[in-house]
DNA sequence: GATGAATGAGATTTCATTCAT
DNA sequence: TATGAATGAAATCTCATTCAT
């Protein structure tokens, strides 16, 4: 007389964590709970940063419950992670449009369009920015992925002021590295402080990446009329 | 092409900030503890960024307990505007030293050693900025310190800009400021990913400021041999 | 020696337990959607026991829906209790098979037979009798429950015993309960530790029992050959 | 120039999850709180289960607070362990009991002084060992702990029964676990039931397991008179 | 001056159960 | 009959701060 039952292996655990609840696949109003969701972090993160943000205060907004939350987001971090993905989508695009820059006044004019773009991603993703900034302070695992995520566009901006053959002084790399968190620590700082990001920043912004790495000099560029 | 920002006045940031939560005065062995507790959490400031770190990961640290810490201080923010306290001394030293910088060699070597001493400054007191950038993020009054802090030198750099006849396309304060932030955060990023802020990073970042801000051009001033 | 327990009069369990919410009478589908429950809620009782499965393992496994679970039971216990009323049946039909039980070979071989058929029981319901056992702990009711099942088995063992007229310093019904733990304890632990139970097991079982209740002497009974 | 300042590696998980809070080495005031909490456990533990235990039952019963909860024990699990190694101890220290025990009234009285020892053990530690029952059911780990901290005394058991030469048909290691498992389920039942484990119950038990295990017989020992 | 102990408000997370389609 | 979505009460756990010695 045997055993007639073998005893199930235990699948260890079920749900690791720090996944995605369960990434079933949403109907349309599991959809839109989602994006309630999302949405409405976007907001509270604007507000308190990401830290002081408390689940309570999204769901709250979204007009939802705790257990939704969860149904959704195994946690905080988990929701960022979803909306840096997003945001980084966009950020990748970018390296796509640099294109060839000269010193003269259709580098000028290149340039300025590139840095728009730039502008315009920032400001539609800036909640999520300033938590991705504050995240990087506390967890490292963030801070390698949002190293990978400009890595791109450093690299792109990099190659292209090395064939504008850049003034003597300028290292390509640290070019690229020092002309990116400008733009995007400028926007900050400007968001920060309520001032507008008008033409005359972004002409000044223009300006000085287009002298100081793409060689440009003053008869060569009159600013537009 | 208009300022964007008025020039605040530089508000005296010397309001008691960073006081011991009595004010006792120390005998050799209570500053030697205050030290020990400034020192330990500028290090976990460093590790975990200022909402992260908790007092006890800071009391640890200094091998001393929670009860001392609230001796020497009333509560964490108390500690952090200290640290903060001593940052901003540096900082507002470095207002004093940006001298006339114009667009030939002398400017460039002008710029560059500001330059070198802001890096200087940084460095020592990495840590306390990161802490610094943590809490804007969740608390708007550190904001508005932190702002009045950097305006200082924000303004004597815009000053100097305006003095030396910037490019056309310039506005000098947005120049100012660009400027700032671009230095601030490149030091960040080159710390976080490892990588050495050396001569070379240096040089390229003066070279970007001094034909991007001060009107340099490329004959004018070749780079150090 | 007096018994230290009155012997219940077996009190009946026929109270619908385990019935769905609402008694409807199933079709062949419905059928089939509450055996898939049963099965899945057993596999899932024994892995995790009682207390710690949840319902959300049940229906994944069913691979069903929460909606539907409710459809069947009316929560968690409901169910439990259906599993223990198909149990309970075969419990109660054990008592009945216990017979004459002398000190001789027959007898032997009688109670060994008994045994066999505990055994059997036991590992067709192992993971409802380990839900079981998981829930005595925590709600007093089930304990009630647990005990009126068992109390037949061991009121009728108890006659056995007594009218075999058993070794001084044997109490019937204190020997009865011994040996109905001693047989639950013995397979639960044999299944816990992935040891089989043999022929060599039960034949111990039944020597014990029958040395030590039944009054057998060795000449009286050599082991099966 | 390079970067003064070596950023410290992080230290990874400071306090590992499930680990006691941290064992610092306690005061007086600390041991009595630690003792006050393990006390509280186990009057909670004995009256709800393990499972249905919740820390706030204990910290109420104990006149404490979370806070301290926490400050003494990573969570419940945790607690439980370490009752379980209190209750281990005496548990291991039964093996070194079991003497010699041959089939007359000697051997009698020794396995009878035994299993009084056994029965005090675990009378004294009741709730524990239902607590331990009640987790193996959902944390495989603690039964491969409890698995181990029986070993030892059916070891002991198997091996003084194989020098007693046991009755033919006899397994002594099957005997001994049939044994160990009989006692402790029997205290465990009468516990339930709430009827006492006197002497005649100890009587029963003691000669269920000479008859069964050691080989008396009815003429060598007449029960105590 | 210093410290171990204690606190409790508040944040996160889980999961049985109900609802709407 | 079936199901995905939603709920919220209850439980766990954290940590800045206060207290008593």
């Amino acid at each position: 007389m045997t055993p007639s039952q073998p005893i199930p292996e235990q699948t260890s655990t079920d749900t690791a964590a720090g996944e995605p609840a369960s990434r079933r696949t949403l109907r349309a109003q599991g959809q839109k709970t989602l994006r309630k969701l999302l949405d409405a972090a976007m907001v509270v993160f604007a507000r308190r940063g990401y830290q002081a943000a408390r689940v309570d205060d999204i769901v709250k907004l979204a007009r939802t419950s705790h257990g939704t939350f969860y149904l959704y987001f195994s946690n905080k971090e988990d929701l960022l992670r979803a909306l840096i993905a997003e945001a980084a989508e966009e950020v990748r695009a970018l390296d796509g449009l640099i294109g060839e820059i000269g010193p003269d006044e259709a580098g000028w004019k290149e340039l300025r369009s590139w840095i728009e773009a730039f502008s315009d991603a920032w400001l539609r993703h800036a909640p999520v920015l300033k938590a991705w900034a504050d995240l990087v302070m506390s967890d490292a695992g963030f801070g390698e992925q949002a190293l990978s995520a400009v890595a791109g566009v450093i690299t792109s901006l990099a190659r292209s002021i090395a064939r504008a053959g850049p003034p003597p002084g300028i290292d390509p790399v640290a070019g690229a590295e020092a002309a990116v968190v400008m733009l995007e620590r400028f926007h900050f700082l400007r968001q920060f402080s309520r001032e507008p990001i008008d033409d005359a920043a972004l002409d000044t912004l223009t300006t000085i990446l287009h002298r100081g790495l793409f060689g440009a000099e003053i008869s060569r560029h009159p600013p537009r009329p």
